[in-house]
DNA sequence: AACTATTTATAAGA
DNA sequence: TTCTTATAAATAGTT
C-alpha cells in the first residue's frame, strides 16, 4: 500500500518482516480502538509476533470478551460446564510441554537426528530448510 | 478517512453507526489477517458489535490463542496472593516458557533468520550444526 | 525513525 | 445493502 503493491504471503527477509510487524501491528490496533468507540462494539485482539511476543487490546477485559466469546461459541447450555478457569489452570503446564516437545524435536531434526520416521518429502522438505538456513548463515558470516 | 475527516467518537446515527460498522469490521479483519500471513504472527480477534453479533478471526484456532494468552498474562495478573503450589506451578511455568523461547530462538537461528546478535563465534558453530544436519538428511534421503 | 510516493480504506452520497 | 468516488489514512521502500 505504498512506494509498491506487495503479495500478502510471508516476508522472506527476517529484518524487513520484523519492520512492517512493527508497523502494521500499530495500524491494527488503532483500526480495533476505532472500531469500538465509534460503533460501540466490544473488541478483544491478541497477536503473537514470530518471535513470541504477547501484544493485546481489549476495550473492556481480554477476560470478559473470552468469557463472552466462550458463550456464544460454545454450547449455549451455561449450566454444565466445569469452571473455564480450572481448565486452563490444568491444562497450562500440558500446552506448554507438547510446545518444548515439538520444538525439541523439530531442532533435532534439523540436527539430522532422528530421521526414521520421516517421510521422504518430510526430509526433502528438512534438506530445503537447511540449505537455506545455511546459505544465510554463510553470507552473514561474509 | 474519506469524504471528510470524522472525530473518533461514537456516532450518534443509529444507522449510520451500523453502516460504518459492517464497513470498518470487514477493513480491521482484512489487516489482521494480512498481519498474520505477512509477518507470521499469531492472531485472535473477537469483535461483538452493539447488538451483541459476534464475529471472530483466528490463524489458528481461537481456542489455542486463547490458551497462549492466558499463558502468558497470568502471572503478570495474579492479583492475590498464590499459594504454595501455584508458586510451584507458576515456577514450572516460567522454565517451561523459557524452554519454549529458547527451543523457538534455535529454531530461526537454523532457518537463518535473527542472526545480527550473533557473534562469529556462535555463526561458526551455527554453520557446523547446518552441514552436519544437511549431511545426514541427504544421506538418509539416499 | 523520518520521509514520500502509492496503495488502501472509507465517509458520504446515490 | 451495494456501488461510487473524493479524500483521509496506512504503508513499502528509501534515506
Amino acid at each position: 500500500m505504498a512506494r509498491e503493491k506487495i503479495k500478502i504471503r510471508k516476508i522472506d527477509n527476517a529484518t524487513a518482516r520484523q519492520v512492517t510487524f512493527s508497523k502494521r501491528r500499530r495500524g491494527l490496533f488503532k483500526k480495533a480502538e476505532e472500531l469500538a468507540i465509534l460503533c460501540d462494539a466490544d473488541v478483544g485482539l491478541i497477536v503473537f509476533s514470530a518471535t513470541a511476543k504477547l501484544f493485546d487490546f481489549s476495550t473492556s477485559s481480554m477476560k470478559e470478551i473470552i468469557d463472552r466469546y466462550n458463550m456464544h461459541s460454545k454450547n449455549l447450555t451455561a449450566g454444565d460446564l466445569p469452571s473455564l478457569d480450572l481448565q486452563l489452570e490444568n491444562g497450562n503446564l500440558t500446552i506448554l510441554r507438547k510446545q518444548v516437545s515439538e520444538a525439541t524435536r523439530q531442532l533435532r531434526n534439523m540436527r539430522g537426528e532422528d530421521l526414521n520416521g520421516l517421510t521422504i518429502q518430510e526430509l526433502q522438505q528438512l534438506e530445503k530448510t537447511l540449505e537455506t538456513g545455511l546459505s544465510r548463515v554463510m553470507q552473514k558470516k561474509g
